[in-house]
Order: C-alpha cells, then structure tokens, then sequence
DNA sequence: AACAGAATATGATTGAAATCACATGTTACC
DNA sequence: GGTAACATGTGATTTCAATCATATTCTGTT
C-alpha cells in the first residue's frame, strides 16, 4: 500500500484525506503534520515568490509521496493543491519520528528516499539550465517529465505553454519526437550510430 | 572540525586531499567512494548535458560539504571541480553506513542535513523560475547567494555574467543593492514600512 | 443537447536577455 | 617590471521566448 519503509507504520498514524480539484492539502507557512502520500489522483507543489511568480516545485501523482522534506522543519515551505480529485494518506510526523529513533532501517530507507530526492531536484536543475527551448523541451521529455497535461509540464520545466507547444511541434517535425495523441509525445527511438 | 554527525567518526575513515586549482575531486560517472568536506578553498560541483551545457550545481567553500546525496549511488552524478586550491577531507562511504546502522542519532543527524539540501535546492529552484534579471538578482543577493565571484554568482543564478553586471549596476542605482567594492553587492537595509 | 471551462494548438508582435565586442582593473608568476 | 590570465564593467546588436490574440477540441455539468 504505502512505499517500502512507511508500510510498516501503524495504521492510526495514517489520516486518510479526500480532496477535491483544488482544495488544499497544506499551504506555505503552515505548521508541519506529517508526510503525504498520493492514493489516488494529482497533488501540485508549488510555491510563490515575493514576486509572485508561481513555481511547481514537484508534481505528485498516484504513488508519490511529497514534503518529505518537511520532517525537519517547522512549517512547510510550499502549497500543496489538488488538481485533481485526489485520495492522500497524512503520515503523522511524530509516529515517524519516533519509529526513526528504534528502528535503524527504517531510518535507512527514508535517508535514502531522501538522498533520492536531492538528485531529482539536481536533475531539474539541470534541465532549467539548458537555454534553448527545444533543447530543453527534448530532454525534459527524454527524463519523462511529460506524463500529465502539457500545462503542468511547462510550469515543471520552466517555460510558458506556448513555447511547450512550438518546441513539441518543431521537434516532432524533425523527428525527434512522436506525437502519440493530443497533448501526447514520446522520444523517437534512437538510431544506433553512437558507437565509435 | 568536522560538520556535527561526522565528527564523531573514527579519524581512519577519514582521507585528506590537497588539491591545486583545477583538480578533479571527482568526475561524473565515477564509483562513489564517499562525502566530502572542504577544510579552505572552492569546489565547484557541476554538471554537463548532453548539449553540453555546464551547469553549478553546487559551490562548496570552506567548512562546506559536499556529495552527501551520492551515499546511495553507485557513481557520482556530477563533476567536483576545485577552483581554488583546496583542501578536501573524503569521508568513507563504509565508515558511514557502518555507523549509521549502529547510531540513531548519528543517522538521524545525517537525514537531518539531507532534508535540508532538498530545500535548498528548492530555493534555488524557486529563484530560477523568476524571469526578470534584476528581481532574480537581487533574490539572490538577498538569500546570500553572492559571496565569490560574479561570474560563479551568474552561473547558480543561470544568468550570464553581462547580464548580471547589469542588473547589479541597476539595482544599485536604485538604491536596492550598495556596492561595497569591486564585484561586492549587499542587499540594501530595509525600510521598516512592512507593518500593516 | 447545450454550455462553461480548460487544454491544445498556432500565428504575430515585442521585449528582455544572450551574444558579441571591447574597455579597464587586478592578481600572480617568471 | 612585464605580461599572461582572469574578473569587472559597459555598450551595440540580435535572437528567441514571452506575450497577446484567437481558433479548435475535449470534458464535465446541468
């Protein structure tokens, strides 16, 4: 049910939630309660400058889990929205904690989840340092960035809608891409001429 | 002398590297061996895509540590370049697990620093997704960003260097930033007109 | 079935940062 | 002291993504 280390938990440390497309599940500032995990459904992180440009920070389908990172920190550090009607579990912080401070590998398997997470976000900047928008277009899809609508993969890769959809169109009329559908493109399968 | 939880290890797990400017601590695709820290000098972790692009993932300075996501790979994911001369201490990857197994607090303190890493990089995101150069910047200068060279400032900020001499020159002249010396910018005192 | 709302898709225009080009200033080293 | 290497700084031009505008398709709701 819940990923590898957390399934091990008491269930009365689980809350489970119900949201509808664009309730809340936490906003920036609230306290810390716990870790979630995507049942069912589309949960957004985002965040908002100053500025107020809005960034998505993670995007969390079924099976996900988010605000790991929050474990250690007193209040979160971005919103968390519904994009869907969603099922999300809450894993209560304290029974985390205490769960951490008996059992080693249970401890093990979060550091590694979070490691894990450190080199996600590495990757993504990564890709936000690509300046050419096909480039990055390509190898955001490459990275299978673009699983949901193309709206969402745009915020995720840093560009506006519109450049999404010139850069998906030019690179399918190169043939590095496929469209498969509406809103819908794969990498074109690699010609083997790499060898040296 | 070292960062909290690794102090307390065994000085055998420990390797100390002096490195010239220019020296190659690790390079990516390399067997993981462990975590660095930098006792003087500047490591410069960056990545190259498939383009070609360099990018900064991380400026590591004195009493900076380094490579702590790579506990769980096999091989490093980015290049750890020294642009100072450098002394760098390897802390064995072994000793770590070992450790960590047998210490909850040891283990705790290690997830600890993780999560924070996952939220600085958050920042950085966040500060990415600002479009305009002079807001980024002067983010950026206000998070602390700007400590070395303009030119490494430019390259985690993902500006060119042009363009942030220009923003840091128009910021100044606005009076949101002082120029305290050549290549030296801090964030202007705040007015206190925040109160509502 | 009709309609609202959102996502997909593209075209035209504009603006801001990249690029190119070239000063000057600062180390550091022979 | 001379010079090579690099950082700072700023102007001129170009390019490419943002923005604005608009049409179409899809989905869900009443």
């Amino acid at each position: 049910m819940l990923p590898s280390p957390f399934d091990t938990l008491d269930v009365n440390s689980l809350s489970h939630l119900r949201c509808a497309q664009g309730d809340h599940v936490f906003r920036q500032g609230d306290p810390t309660k716990g870790i979630f995990f995507v049942k069912s459904g589309n949960v957004c992180l985002t965040r908002v400058t100053e500025s107020g440009n809005a960034v998505t920070i993670h995007n969390a389908r079924a099976d996900d889990m988010f605000a790991e990172a929050s474990m250690y920190s007193n209040h979160y550090h971005c919103d968390a929205v519904c994009v869907a009607p969603s099922e999300v579990v809450r894993v209560s912080k304290q029974a985390i904690q205490l769960r951490q401070r008996e059992d080693a590998t249970f401890s093990e398997a979060i550091t590694k989840r979070l490691a894990m997470q450190v080199q996600d976000y590495r990757q993504l900047l990564t890709l936000h340092a690509v300046k050419s928008a096909n480039e990055r277009v390509l190898l955001a899809v490459a990275v299978g960035k673009l699983t949901g609508s193309v709206t969402q993969f745009a915020s995720q890769v840093g560009l506006t809608r519109e450049a999404c959809y010139r850069a998906l169109r030019e690179l399918s009329d190169q043939g590095l891409l496929i469209k498969t559908g509406r809103g819908r493109y794969a990498p074109a399968p690699q010609k083997e001429d790499r060898r040296p």
